[in-house]
DNA sequence: GGTGTTATTTGCATTATTGTACAAATATAC
DNA sequence: GTATATTTGTACAATAATGCAAATAACACC
């Protein structure tokens, strides 16, 4: 191999933190207000482990962070320029940004 | 669950296929030019069919395309807003966009 | 036509990683 | 002490990454 792969694992764990839906959830809800880790399992159809874990993932990744109040733990966007994510994903799910494409093959569609 | 959790299943779908080193060479690489299998597997210490199928999740995400000229298949970039990406990727591990993290314990650093 | 050569993809098996729930542990307040 | 909120231990299921070998595609040559 010929590139620096490191600093591309390190990018791609940024990412990696993205790369889920029930993450993305809470990244969107987020980026409304601080909340609890009860508060974001009320939106989503898990257990409040699994969110505790995915907010571990997410503040691990540096796109999240969070305060103790009392017995509840808030949690808050910390780099909020993920949110730019959505306007390019829009664009490649809608196939924008490409006339059309080339090959319509099996192999290459 | 309350969300619409589908819309950010597809979403996530598109992040997936970004969150990877070896697909963030090949889309950086591709950024610069149109790529053959074989080219973008000299950047990579994989074997060519698994650079073929990292192209193949590439495509299937709308990030790439193809096209072939005799036994190549040339791939591009179809969708270079992804390029986007990397800024935020790069302030998040630098820690930048936030002043600095509230909970320094274990639990909450 | 057939045969050989090169480039890529696909089938399969294996390993590694991720997502998940339940139960138990921890932390904080009352 | 009890009650509430969150995290952690553990196990399991689902997904993803990988290489090797075989299959396919496109061409060149005879």
């Amino acid at each position: 191999m010929s590139v620096d792969i490191a600093r591309f694992e390190r990018r791609a764990e940024v990412i990696k933190a993205m790369a889920n839906a029930a993450r993305l959830v809470i990244v969107e809800e987020l980026s409304r207000k601080e909340e609890t880790v009860g508060a974001l399992t009320e939106l989503l159809d898990l257990d409040i482990s699994t969110v505790s874990r995915h907010l571990l993932t997410l503040r691990h990744a540096g796109i999240v962070s969070c305060r103790k109040i009392g017995t509840r733990v808030l949690y808050r966007l910390r780099t909020p320029c993920v949110l730019n994510f959505f306007d390019c994903v829009e664009k490649v799910l809608n196939g924008e940004d490409e006339p059309a494409d080339c090959c319509s093959s099996d192999s290459c569609e």
